[in-house]
DNA sequence: AGATGGACTTTTGTATACAGCAATACCGGG
DNA sequence: CCCGGTATTGCTGTATACAAAAGTCCATCT
């Protein structure tokens, strides 16, 4: 606190940083982008449980940069959903109740239906067309297998989430494919958000094959020019994930899930 | 750029603006929402075009604040969508083309069409149908005149947006409401954008009767829990705002209607 | 005892100084 | 006349000082 002169010695690792060594010099960004990620851990690991006040100078503190990145990692945290503004100045983490996040994932097969159909209408670019049939094909090799592994379920979370993007791009609407970047922000809003825990589940190959079948026949849709078939199929597709939430919420499976703390009981 | 020891003489005005008097001491919000609206008012008044690049000094100078609250305001903005942070820092006034435009307001039809699915499969609070029932014949008894002075239309204009919102409480989603309000936030994408600029245009009042009438099939949709119609009505009437978009481009009509200037054309 | 007032503390809002970075313009050499 | 390198300038990122507002706690008065 009666080091200021010294801090500007520092200027990469920032303020207190440089001597108390609080935070490893980890990443090369900016501070800014730096205190957003650390702060999105620290939410969603529960340090910062749901419903906590946070104070600038706590923040400050705890990852020895000045506040003014703080104070823009703030503000966009809270455009980000995961932190509200309180009355008189001040932020609280944000808690979702089950319903918000159900409402989270049926806004977002919504749009994805919407950007299906908008595919379908116009017409996709075959090239990323194509990109999409091989990263199909290569779910589907590894579909093949009758149990699938730790990683090979992580690989298909990777996969799954490459489809998603490019499903994105064959819309080709910049506005829309944002503000869906927006809503997939929110936690567990996005496409693979549950599938990970449900790896040791019996059935959960079977999810898999199905919610494949459903990417083909987006695919297919799009490729046949059948708007609306594909927008239902993208609807529906985002439903799966509504079960996996319900599953995960019944089973109070989910230590392991980052941001579980902060689903709340009754709405 | 002189003055700096006199600056905290003038907390409440700040700055320069106390001194110079760029601005007069509008209004007692914070720095922030005061910058904020200010620059969105530059920016839709045209004063500061599309495509230019925003300097926070050249802002301060204008705004008379800080550049604490500016940059905090630009962010806002960005996040908002008027502005895009450009690579190395700093910000540009975004532009919008015919078609990025078109694709807002279809985005904002289909979350107004959820919402109303939802509203209907769930069940809307009897109080805010009533209020939306007394809100469509206050709009009834303006259409009941042949022809509608510029008053009558401004003031339908504010009971459609009266109606909109009250649609959006019915289905008691808060995730989903926010995520369409930041979605009508961008240039044109609200409801009424279009609305007064048609309002000389013979066939005003038809459109408007159009309009209403789809306003009281999806209340009706929403009562008889028929949520497949009252997303496609809500859908269906999105796309008035698309034909009133074609036509003000068309007609290069519009140089009253703020934010034209961020219209580019070819995308 | 309870309420009320005031001092104190905590916290955010605002202004501003400083450093690094990038673009640009200018100058010298080929 | 053109090219390359360097100085300059302007801008953003960061830190920090200061002020105002909100909350807190205690003492005093009713």
């Amino acid at each position: 606190m009666s080091s200021a002169p010294l801090a500007t010695a520092f200027p990469e690792a920032g303020g207190l940083a440089g001597i108390a060594g609080v935070v490893p010099p980890v990443s090369p960004e900016s501070a800014q982008v730096r205190a957003q990620l650390q702060l999105r851990e620290l939410i969603l690991s529960g340090e910062l449980p749901g419903g906590m006040r946070i104070a600038e100078l706590a923040i400050v503190e705890r990852l020895g940069v000045s506040r003014t990145p703080i104070r823009a990692a703030l503000l966009r945290l809270e455009q980000e959903g995961l932190l509200e503004a309180l009355p008189n100045g001040g932020y609280a983490v944000r808690t979702f109740t089950e319903r918000d996040i159900s409402e989270s994932i049926e806004l977002r097969g919504t749009i994805e239906g919407l950007l299906a159909r908008l595919a379908a209408e116009r017409g996709a670019p075959p090239v990323v067309l194509g990109e999409a049939r091989r990263c199909l094909e290569q779910i589907d090799a590894f579909l093949r297998a009758p149990a699938l592994s730790e990683t090979a379920f992580s690989q298909y979370v990777a996969l799954n989430e490459r489809f998603h993007a490019l499903l994105r791009e064959m819309a080709g609407s910049e506005v829309i494919t944002h503000q869906l970047d927006r809503v997939m922000s929110l936690p567990f809003a996005s496409p693979s958000a549950f599938v990970v825990e449900q790896a040791d589940s019996p059935q959960a190959r079977d999810m898999l094959v199905v919610a494949q079948d459903q990417h083909w026949q987006v695919i297919e849709a799009i490729e046949r020019r059948e708007g609306a078939r594909a927008e239902g199929v993208m609807r529906e597709h985002s439903r799966i994930a509504q079960r996996n939430l319900r599953l995960a919420v019944r089973n109070h499976v989910g230590s392991g899930l980052p941001g579980v703390q902060l689903i709340r009981r009754r709405g």
